[in-house]
DNA sequence: AGCGCCTGCTAAAACGTTTTAATCAGAGGT
DNA sequence: ACCTCTGATTAAAACGTTTTAGCAGGCGCT
């Protein structure tokens, strides 16, 4: 192995010279300077960044806890956090949850910070309590840390989609496509995406003075398979539906199925919206309308909200970041 | 910070004492033992993982770069992946490339190498020449290296499916429904995978001495757009034909809306099968007849592949792994 | 000529571990 | 009482960097 130990010797320097001239922190003569550079380029020497990581107390690393990164939304956000690192020059180290509830969070943070991590993207859903670890004590000890996707709380960095919003388009859609009996199928509700989505619902359905009773709700766990009772449920209940409002874009592919099993057709009997815009949503038959996220942007301003916290050097204050999504009309409406 | 020394302080004792009661590989009297892990215990020591990296040139690290990981398949095989990383104690360094065939190898590797990982995990996909940088003398020098979905190199570490079986076990599904005029279309032909898939498909009709002739073939580009385009083309030349193999499920399920569009009956008119098993295939319309890949299995052996040769200490040597597929039967056939 | 002041460099310390080589205490044997 | 041996412990070196403190020597200024 290369050291700068050698490169030194072979251009008749000292190791501190060659760091000098290697960081640019110190002047180094244009002689010597070019004499180093021309034994770096001989030797091949390449710097080991765990020394200089051990040394700077700054390893240029970046971590990203997440959960299910097969599904499209994790792994949308995941891609706009590399291509921020990569921008700013970080390496990512990616831990998965598979259970979010259960998992030891101490355990995961603390193999984190061990390995010395600049700062810590925080992507696993926000279901139940698994945040609570994060007291502001104990963020105190912490190398900055960023929220994505989670409920606004004082003192965080949290990047978020407006949830409300996306669904108030949704369902303020449905009602210009003059539909008057319109049902959601919400995602499991200790999801806070869940919750907000479904208070949006709510709140948009009551404006506009039409119901919006318990009749119209069925509560779902983001799979196609959900999506397909939950509407065989609503449509039992309520053969007077004529739209509804989907958590997100699996839950309407299932719903879409079994409508079609029972003759419904669409969008002519029922008027389809769901939430994400997942890739095949286009191709869905028919192809649904739904709502877009910024997931990638979410995933880059992510990264450059830690950015910033580590070059304040100081523990990531608070900033709540809201991303607007978009309406994306198509012909399930 | 809580050093080892600030340990050795507390319980009496050198750094050198607390470090054999840690790592364990000599021997310290149980009253010593017992000071130091209640001294730890007390200041809340966790050992710095970079600098124990520096002196054991070992960093319980593996770097796995990938591209597209917004698409099921290397999606899943990072899921893979990491469960086996968790298990054996690995933390995962990932890179993303945007675009494999333009982005420089060199530089990511070096990156990579810089950062003192173990092994590597090269799970882009080889498209055109991206994977010729990797000359035997070039991987002389670097840790071990396990590839992922690539045509088998000898002296190489290399775990696959077994695309010409998929294709064998879809084409020959497709005959014993009484499917006489059999098309496929393809992924893009730089893609090893699209080739072995187009091989398998052309072989298996060879056999049953049914048409395989180019005008049955169409080359899509895996996106839905071009399972659309290609049903449509496919039929316009061949409208007796009425079976297709699709080389993945996204571009079937753009075959599907096609083929509602110009009011095909599925499967009565025109028997589908896909290529990957996506979680949504089993929600298409109809549900969709395809070929399962062990993608996380691909990433739990790759994973495992490369601890192997990181525990022998010597360069990945020759090991071809290959995972059978398996044909799951739905309704669009 | 003497004084200070830059400029460019070096030797040594530091980062937090593990490993090596040496030392020390005590047990056991004669 | 002496010697040897063994097992536990330590001081120092090492890993590959960067940083600190200090040291020459040239320069300009009085």
């Amino acid at each position: 192995m290369i050291t700068v130990k050698h490169v030194a010797q072979a251009a008749g320097v000292s190791p501190g010279t060659v760091s000098n001239a290697l960081t640019g922190k110190r002047p180094v003569s244009p002689k010597t300077r070019s004499r180093i550079f021309q034994a770096i380029e001989e030797l091949g020497y390449k710097p080991n960044l765990l020394a200089r990581s051990l040394v700077n107390r700054r390893s240029h690393t970046i971590a990203i806890v997440t959960s299910e990164v097969e599904q499209f939304g994790p792994a949308r956000i995941l891609s706009g956090i590399d291509e921020q690192a990569e921008e700013l020059g970080y390496s990512l180290l990616l831990t998965l949850m598979r259970n979010p509830a259960e998992e030891d969070v101490e355990q995961t943070i603390t193999n984190l910070v061990a390995r010395g991590v600049d700062g810590i993207i925080w992507a696993v859903h926000q279901v139940g309590n698994n945040r609570r670890w994060f007291t502001a004590e104990r963020r105190k000890e912490l190398p900055p840390i960023a929220f994505v996707t989670m409920e606004p709380k004082p003192g965080m960095a949290i990047v978020n989609t407006d949830n409300r919003a996306g669904a108030k388009m949704a369902v303020q859609h449905l009602i210009s496509r003059e539909r008057r009996v319109i049902g959601h199928i919400a995602g499991p509700l200790d999801w806070w995406e869940a919750r907000e989505r479904l208070h949006g619902w709510r709140a948009t359905l009551a404006d506009a003075g039409l119901e919006n009773s318990d009749d119209l709700l069925v509560k779902g766990n983001w799979s196609a398979e959900s999506g397909e009772a939950g509407l065989r449920q609503l449509l039992e209940r309520r053969p007077d539906m004529d739209g509804i409002f989907l958590g997100n874009d699996q839950m309407a592919i299932g719903a879409l199925q079994a409508a079609h099993r029972l003759g419904y057709a669409i969008p002519g009997d029922l008027a389809l919206v769901g939430f994400d815009n997942i890739p095949e949503s286009r191709y869905f038959w028919p192809p649904l309308t739904t709502i877009h996220q910024g997931l990638f942007e979410i995933g880059r301003v992510a990264l450059q909200t830690i950015h910033d916290a580590i070059e304040e050097s100081g523990a990531s204050g608070e900033r709540h970041i809201t991303i607007q999504p978009e309406l994306i009309v198509r012909e399930s409406s």
